[in-house]
DNA sequence: TGGGATGTGCTAAATTTTTAGCACAATGCA
DNA sequence: TGCATTGTGCTAAAAATTTAGCACATCCCA
């Protein structure tokens, strides 16, 4: 297959759900699909997904959870370093920006302090 | 094709080389492109984005110049709500803490002066 | 002026992705 | 117990994606 790490469409969703939710069942996986195909499709492809390495599986009683090998964290933090590069020339100082910009992502109070915390912090590690 | 929105994964290559490029020509384009295809394949491709709405063209003397229809700045703030829904549970502030830490990403003072300043101007405009 | 680069349209095939069906095993609960 | 649910493996075909080739137009500049 030598395409181990270029996920499909259909390989990318799942993964999205699964990220989303840490951990489903494939008829949960297969609800959460935009446009859901048959539930034996969502099984084949999480069969793939789990030769691929991508995904891995408990058991869960009687049933299934799947969830991805990688941690959110670390999934998240190279999704932001794609995202970084692609849209802010590498600067993180810009995507912040836009994250703050972004109206229907409105910050409280509570949650600018606790930014406002995190940057000190961040000052003081700097130097 | 009545799947105008699904990008398969070359489209999404290139539409992310488009965007982080702004702009570019063929060529250029199959450059950037992991494991780049053919100059032909890579027209076609271009011809379907285009097709589908996703790009224009401008002409730049003999050549064809790509860009995305939509600007870089509202692509990139879909796409980071996007990410901030699936990784962050639609926490933006959690996102930009992630954006701090993540090491490889290390912000200036200058920089985190900046942010520091962006923060207080969303605290006025809060209230 | 003529060649190289860039563009177009059309066609077609190779490959991958996506979907589905079938038969059957194990589990858990009414 | 027996049925519904969830799982497995295998197979195969439909559909979409990806790739490439051909013939030809246009532009630019060496």
């Amino acid at each position: 297959m030598s395409r181990e790490h270029q996920l499909s469409r259909r390989e990318r969703q799942i993964m999205d759900v699964l990220h989303e939710k840490e951990a489903a069942a494939a008829v949960e996986i297969r609800a959460a699909l935009p446009d859901p195909p048959s539930y034996s499709s969502v099984r084949a492809l999480l069969r793939i997904l789990e030769d691929k390495g991508h995904i891995k599986h408990r058991q869960d009683g009687a049933r299934y959870v799947y969830l991805p090998c990688v941690s959110r964290e670390t999934a998240s933090k190279s999704a932001l370093k794609r995202l970084v590069a692609t849209f802010f020339q590498g600067s993180a100082t810009q995507a912040m920006a836009a994250l703050l910009e972004a109206h229907d992502t409105k910050l409280s109070d509570t949650e600018l302090n606790q930014l406002q915390q995190l940057i000190k912090q961040a000052k003081k590690e700097g130097r």
